[in-house]
DNA sequence: AATAGAATAGTACGATCGTTCTGAAAAATA
DNA sequence: TATTTTTCAGAACGATCGTACTATTCTATT
């Protein structure tokens, strides 16, 4: 058998896995050696081996989290057609993650708040990361007003405030308060926003 | 001259005080005995003293942080008629009170995402605090909707969903990403929802 | 001014934190 | 199979955490 993946990566990845679990529980900042070395009946040294410090683990989960989150609800999305249908598909994909997240945890959203005030590598990797979310949210948006089918006087940066918003009280209100009916609200919300700025005019 | 407050008390106020302000940036987990009684220029035992726990210290934080959130965003709109005056008011300072805080946080928002998996008296505290003002708000657009002000088919639970998620996208974006535009946005997006809910034959 | 009580300092505790260093076990290479 | 490299455990470090206990200083009352 071909040994192309050395032991310490699968063990990495392992750890990793577990970082992840834990760290949409308990935050970034939550998120211990200690603990995650008595999840994995590792040593705290042991653990510690894969990355260079704290703040290395840290980031590596920030990582391996928008790599999950680009592969769950970009790369399907860009099987539909560019324009409205993608940017639907995207949103869809989103909520939907959005949901589950509500009992797992979104690393991103509790970072936000955990790092808004903590300067230093981990805030900045998590700002580039929410930047290039944005971007992405922006091309679908452009594409979906190049198609036609949203008004060309769209405030692309507007909408994407909207709906991050969608996403933000989604989060808060069913991981906080438990609130049940929260994904249907937010599904309405962003259907509502989504018809505000269809065209007039749409094309076949 | 007449000693009515006891020398404790003033310096419990000016501990809570300081508490405020590092809890506002650190979140309440961050809310150290250490750093405060540094910054109090005490004892950690002195400061400790005030407190009969940590966990005492966070929940008299939240209840004061309450006490001003109502007092800066709920009393003075109260002198304006119920109905959809007294409404705006309230979003108005609510809005610029989130505003002021992207720069300092808000408790509420970032404890959301501290507590929403660690459960405890503080949580039980943060949850009920945002379950009252929900029910404030609620009032303050069931007023609306019996003055003839707003759409009388209006989903309150609904309208507060999409409200709440203004407040915490304007807060993530200009905290955690330095978006100056935020709060004209936010006013922008908030009038939009009140638009879209008003009723059809306004009232003299 | 004397005294009783409250307010604070000081010290120490066990726990946990991230990190470093050393050696042993395991895995990959030859 | 022998050897080299990688992977991990173990112990120890200084720091900081919340908290308990004791002693001292200050304040309020008589």
């Amino acid at each position: 058998m071909v040994a192309k993946v050395r032991k310490g990566e699968q063990t990495r990845a392992a750890i990793l896995e577990a970082a992840l679990e834990l760290a949409a529980r308990q935050g970034l900042e939550g998120l211990t050696i200690g603990t995650l070395a008595e999840r994995m009946n590792m040593s705290k040294s042991g653990v510690f081996a894969h990355f260079g410090s704290r703040e290395d683990l840290q980031i590596s989960v920030l990582k391996e989290y928008e790599r999950r989150f680009v592969d769950e609800v970009l790369v399907p999305s860009l099987r539909e057609r560019r324009g409205l249908a993608r940017l639907e598909a995207i949103f869809a994909r989103w909520l939907e993650l959005t949901t589950i997240e509500a009992a797992r945890g979104c690393i991103w959203i509790s970072g936000a708040a955990e790092y808004d005030d903590r300067p230093g590598a981990v805030r900045d990797e998590l700002v580039a990361m929410v930047r290039s979310w944005h971007r992405e949210l922006a091309r679908a948006l452009q594409q979906a007003i190049d198609s036609g089918e949203l008004e060309h006087d769209t405030d692309i940066s507007e909408m994407i405030f909207d709906l991050y918003g969608i996403i933000l009280v989604l989060h808060h209100d069913a991981r906080l308060l438990g609130n049940e009916g929260a994904p249907e609200r937010a599904r309405r919300a962003l259907a509502r926003i989504i018809a505000a700025h269809r065209a007039a005019a749409q094309p076949a």
